[in-house]
DNA sequence: CCAAATGATAAAAACGATTATAAAGGAAAA
DNA sequence: TTTTCCTTTATAATCGTTTTTATCATTTGG
């Protein structure tokens, strides 16, 4: 049976007390050179190493930052999460996932499993309504920053683009090329879908151009298809349609092609993300471009600031975005 | 100054010894109705929670599963790690991540981390040699599963498809099809590449065709695509270019139709992997379908089986796949 | 040369839970 | 009435750390 390598059994083998150990792993206060070395040489040889479990307990500090998001599999998701865990890495911060589905008591139930573990502090994928945001603060004080979304009417620390103003422009750069019946596809509780939605909207109705049809669907490739599919159904088609992301994009384009309908010829597709894949398929999206490695890395920093009670200069970050023209939408002739 | 909501501060409201709610909370022993209501009313009234690390020191336990991967958004892993995550929270297991970057010294750091937090058990998503293998297990006891990969001369328990045979399969297709050209595409520590490389090499030499280029890449669309250029560089091209997954063949894809190649007619493209997108691009991937789901969800439970210590009935799973021909290969005229 | 200051170490008290053990109270039996 | 036995509850030890406090020896200053 072995003996498991605590503290006590080190001091021991070292012939000191716990607290000496303690003192020589932390470097809190001088320990006279024989008996540190005794110690490190009993460290080195039974390879100990403290338990976070009972440090954490003691700092009342897990150095734990939880992520909680609908769809980690999401492209533009992992791509932030990879970003993330980079960033906390640095900051000797371990990142703990959770993948909720569909309404927000599932969300509430991580939140508090997360709470649970006492980590210290959350970094949001996704949108929620302001009330739900409130709810999620009053069962914790743990601290919150939303990633690649901006909740209006919510005070919440965030860094984003200005997901509003760049449909806005997607939306125009679509009329430039002189479409009429313009479609937009969103989706619930992905990313800042609803400011997308209102520049959408907002742009068309200042060109007094009704929407043509608004769809809601999931943010998968499949999800896409299954837009497209009711899109292709429609007596009359749109000439253009804005998707939320490039999955939905991907996916709708590919259903389009099957049923030979050509893109950009037939129909423009305009998206938003900008993953990586958006300039390696084929027609290359034409999308709005988000700074991933910043917002996740800034999404990071702004946690870490906030954990450790250092002052927020600016609670709402919004990075630059960048409207890039690829294949995927055509002008119309006039 | 609020008071912190522990055991004992819920044990004062409610007039009753901290005992008694740990009692009633794990319903280990009789408590009276009375004191029980009592207590329940106030951890409702309060909200509280018993705090994950205290209760992790006494029982020795995190509940925690670690991810190592060398990288988290690709999008099998993504999938993978999303399918573990699903079938973790179903056992109250939370998830945690690691996304190592480069060099085996990285990877045990991670894997030390991951033991210093009393995680009950590691999945890995790559691979490594039998002696890295070896390595990490002296680190520490902690269970370890393989997930997607397998690795020759070593017991480690594992969930793959047999990746030799499957790119046995598939380069004897290519070579069906009359390919006598046929590059291969590889890249370090991704899923069982090794055995893919092996079930590549050794169609070839069973037909008696030498492999007329390998390549080593990054299994990303970018690293795709800077094999691509190589390749295109050749004086005298492939026919037909197996890679080792469908990111990289996409990435290439890419590359090659940017400069007039076209795939299939001028240049055949097989891949590995079946990510979703593998259908949804153009031309759609023929490739070997791995079943993600099955085997993130199957890895889940055989990790849990080692935690629990309940016998392994099959420490090597290897479940079915299959391969997929769609529009990224052509016939060669005789 | 003695009191006070300094320095190094050990012992003990936290952190927030669980649980073995002890104690108390009440009912039944002698 | 006293003893015994059960049920219910409280007390205290434990998990593996850190940190405060206490202890002891040594040096320094008057």
């Amino acid at each position: 049976m072995k003996d498991k390598i605590d503290i006590k059994f080190i001091a021991g083998k070292a012939q000191v007390s716990p607290a000496t150990v303690s003192r020589v792993l932390n470097k809190s206060k001088a320990v006279s050179p024989e008996l540190k070395s005794r110690v490190l040489s009993m460290i080195e040889k039974y390879d100990y190493r403290p338990n976070e479990m009972a440090r954490g307990l003691i700092f009342q500090k897990s150095n734990l930052i939880g992520i909680i998001t609908p769809r980690v599999a999401n492209a533009f998701n992992a791509e932030l999460i990879s970003q993330i865990e980079k960033r906390a890495n640095q900051a000797h911060y371990d990142v703990i996932i959770s993948n909720i589905s569909g309404n927000f008591e599932n969300e509430k139930k991580a939140f508090r499993i997360m709470h649970d573990r006492r980590v210290d502090g959350i970094i949001l994928l996704h949108e929620n309504t302001p009330e739900e945001m409130a709810e999620l603060q009053r069962i914790s004080d743990i601290p919150i920053v939303l990633a690649s979304v901006r909740v209006e009417g919510s005070s919440l620390p965030n860094v984003s683009i200005d997901d509003e103003r760049a449909a806005y422009e997607a939306t125009r750069y679509l009329i430039q090329l002189r479409h009429m019946k313009i479609a937009g596809v969103f989706s619930d509780s992905y990313s800042a879908g609803n400011l997308r939605k209102k520049g959408f909207l907002d742009c068309l109705s200042a060109q007094n151009i009704a929407p043509f049809a608004l769809f809601i669907g999931e943010c998968t490739f499949h999800g896409g298809a299954v837009i497209a599919e009711r899109i292709l159904a429609l007596q009359e088609k749109p000439t253009a349609v804005f998707f939320i992301s490039d999955e939905m994009a991907i996916g709708a384009i590919n259903y389009f092609q099957d049923h030979r309908v050509r893109v950009p010829e037939d129909i423009s597709v305009f998206s938003f993300d900008d993953i990586e894949l958006a300039s390696y398929v084929r027609p290359r999206l034409s999308t709005v471009h988000q700074p991933v490695r910043e917002i996740g890395q800034y999404a990071t920093e702004m946690l870490l600031a906030l954990i450790e009670k250092r002052p927020l200069y600016q609670p709402q970050q919004i990075l630059p975005h960048h409207v890039i023209i690829r294949d995927s939408c055509a002008a119309l002739e006039n």
